[in-house]
DNA sequence: GGCGTAAAAGGTACTAATTCCTATCGAAAC
DNA sequence: GTTTCGATAGGAATTAGTACCTTTTACGCC
């Protein structure tokens, strides 16, 4: 769960990130600047020494660095996998064997995908109003998008225009001087904008249900 | 950023998450029992106590909790915000001054809502095969499934049947002898199963887009 | 009520992490 | 070339966290 190796790792880490060397960060953190030497990482008789949870406190404090950055580091060490869910097919999970009574998947082996919003810094929630794209998105729904995501035909979108208004539309083509965009539900008219009034198009990669 | 009674309260919630007492805890941790007592979290001369990294680590293991659940333990004790992005009505977003250039809202005092997967252990995810509701799911499209969630009319579901079936509907209704599943595509037909046959349903609590 | 078990307070002994010190090495400054 | 500074190794001294022990309290069980 959580190692030796590990901890150091993720020590050494914060001190790069901030341009600082391990002696650099101690310190930086008001601890002495041979507390994370590397020579002390392991005692003469060969155990492990792990630094004490008071010294990772002043460090992640000096630098200004929240307990999410660090967590990032501290898996990042150890490639341990993240935020992670096992993705199973709807085939295999006809297949018996898989499921426990209350319907968890059982065992190891599956693929995993990665949560949405894992790297939350680049998605934000929006909620729907109106039924242009019902049943796909009802209103009141919640949707997750990325304004950094690359946007292709068929992606369902979230387009700003530089009028202010807010459109939440499948992207049908989208060229150099206008981007088509299309309605699911049929009684909500399909629109196509010159891109110079698009101020930004985001894609929309999670919806709630 | 991580402070001495955050790290104390979680080490509280992680016994109690798992029926232990603090002593508990130190016990099946492999450590002496009075490790954590509430007495010696302050020292004689008021100082306060920090656990060291290596009895936390062991308390982990000893729990077989991740890194990942302990942080939301150390957040939750300090009443931090945790995997939290904005949440903008669709209305909201067409008024001025909401948005930066790149499309990402700006300012504080957004709404918050918790990312899908928030608690990991309840969810995984499908891959939805057949276009019986598309337009909503297309061929390809990767659900989160919460089996654990309560499931209402209007939800969109995954049933598994007994014979080993298994459905991404929508729900229509639901009584104690049948379970009436909708498809949103047309050309597919409703369903209609005994609650005999379903094995177990689960709530779609997100979809890729 | 008597008994056994567990939790936790309070103290002492031990062990491990930090500090302080010295020394070596390498890079940058003079 | 010499000096200066930071980084790091290695060791001794100090300090802080844990282990061990005892006592008190609380709770369930016979």
């Amino acid at each position: 769960m959580l190692g030796h190796g590990q901890i150091w790792a993720a020590i050494d880490a914060l001190a790069a990130k901030n341009g600082l060397s391990a002696s650099g960060l101690a310190r930086r953190s008001g601890l002495d600047p041979t507390t994370f030497n590397r020579s002390k990482r392991i005692a003469a008789d060969g155990r492990p020494r792990w630094p004490s949870t008071e010294s990772i406190a002043k460090a992640l404090d000096a630098t200004a660095t929240n307990l999410d950055s660090f967590m990032g580091l501290l898996t990042d060490g150890a490639a341990a996998p993240r935020r992670h869910v096992p993705l199973i097919g709807l085939a295999q999970a006809g297949e018996g064997g898989y499921f426990d009574d209350a319907g968890f998947p059982v065992g190891q082996g599956w693929d995993e995908i990665e949560l949405p919003g894992a790297d939350r810094e680049n998605v934000y929630a929006l909620e729907i109003a109106g039924d242009s794209m019902s049943p796909v998105y009802r209103d009141g729904d919640v949707v997750l998008v990325s304004p950094g995501a690359a946007v292709r035909r068929g992606d369902r979108v979230i387009v700003r225009t530089t009028g202010g208004e807010v459109l939440a539309k499948e992207l049908a083509r989208s060229t150099a001087k206008q981007v088509e965009l299309r309605s699911i539900n049929p009684a909500h008219p399909d629109r196509t904008l010159p891109t110079s009034e698009v101020a930004w198009i985001a894609r929309i990669v999670w919806a709630s249900q």
